[in-house]
DNA sequence: TTAACTGTACCGTCCAGACGGTACAGTTAA
DNA sequence: TTAACTGTACCGTCTGGACGGTACAGTTAA
């Protein structure tokens, strides 16, 4: 079974919780160590127990990122409005985990980081697949790309903890896309 | 008059050209002073002699950004097949100059500079303006949200110096949306 | 007793920017 | 015509601060 847990190590996700907030909120610079440290109320020397360099705290969060991105995946191939449908309304920001995580590691995509990269270009095979099976191979790249670029734009409006844009007008207007092209 | 004119200012171009390339293969991180400087063939102290500090050297980046867009908007107005269609072919990087300094501003928007959040947002409404005028100002939002998402998705797939991604097929699958929704 | 911390001191590296100098083209005045 | 001078275009070095990471001695709670 379990080793002797002497206590919770209660540090460990606030500092994962920590870091994904300020590279959601602040950009990937701002992500330093001793920034995460504080906004977790941790200190230095508590984070690095737990994660012996910053390349160790990234791999965490990329492995949350995977965990919700298959549910994700799974409540999109449900989804009774169809998979398309429901693609274009959750590429608005919403504040969910799922959400959170991945604009978190999108940050860490724009600095390059290489294993990011991988695991996003991944979730983008995933969804491309199901949008196929709704609206046709053909049409599955125009609708991918429209989540995208309202994803990527909403991202870019908003800078570092500005107010989120208005996009419910846009949502309606890509459904009414989608449909058109499915026909 | 004029003072006496010594030399000519090789430097500065140089310096632009080379700040230009960092920020697109290796990213905003990468392009410091030192590296900057060195890519131009100049030295650290000359480089800041034309550019008091970094924000200047963006300022410049910007400026020339705001040239090439304007040209390009007119292009786009002017397109025998369409705004739409421009739209999309040229979503795709081709390593023009346009392509060059916009990619490069990305890498800033990214870092979430203020000032280049601003004036790509105002080339985002530029676009936009011009999409509707063709396809109406429905289907206008959808339009653009392919190109961008075309467009960010080669920028995150490419990653550092990396290969351009295939993306020919896409843009004809996303030319045979945009007539779908046309229509 | 032991895991889960706190806190502080420290190291090597990197970075933006400051600064003092150098080379030289053109201008001016004796 | 040429010596003295001016402004431009650089070069090379240094500094102060931030950042990632190490080390380690002490504290708390299950």
């Amino acid at each position: 079974m379990m080793g002797p847990m002497a206590r919770k190590p209660v540090a460990r996700e606030a500092v994962l919780d920590a870091f994904e907030s300020l590279l959601i909120e602040e950009g990937e610079r701002a992500a330093t160590l001793d920034a995460v440290a504080r906004l977790a109320g941790v200190s230095k020397g508590g984070l690095l127990y737990h994660f012996p360099n910053k390349e160790a705290m990234i791999s965490v969060l990329l492995e949350r990122l995977d965990g919700l991105l298959r549910e994700d995946l799974g409540r999109m191939a449900a989804a009774p409005e169809g998979a398309a449908a429901y693609f274009i309304k959750s590429s608005v920001w919403a504040d969910t985990p799922m959400d959170r995580v991945f604009v978190a590691a999108t940050r860490l995509a724009e600095v390059a980081h290489v294993e990011t990269l991988q695991r996003i270009a991944a979730a983008q095979a995933g969804w491309l697949e199901l949008l196929a099976a709704d609206v046709g191979p053909g049409m599955a790249k125009a609708v991918l790309y429209m989540g995208d670029g309202l994803y990527f734009n909403a991202m870019l409006a908003r800078g570092p903890g500005g107010p989120l844009p208005e996009v419910e007008g846009d949502v309606d207007s890509l459904l009414a896309a989608v449909e058109r092209l499915r026909g």
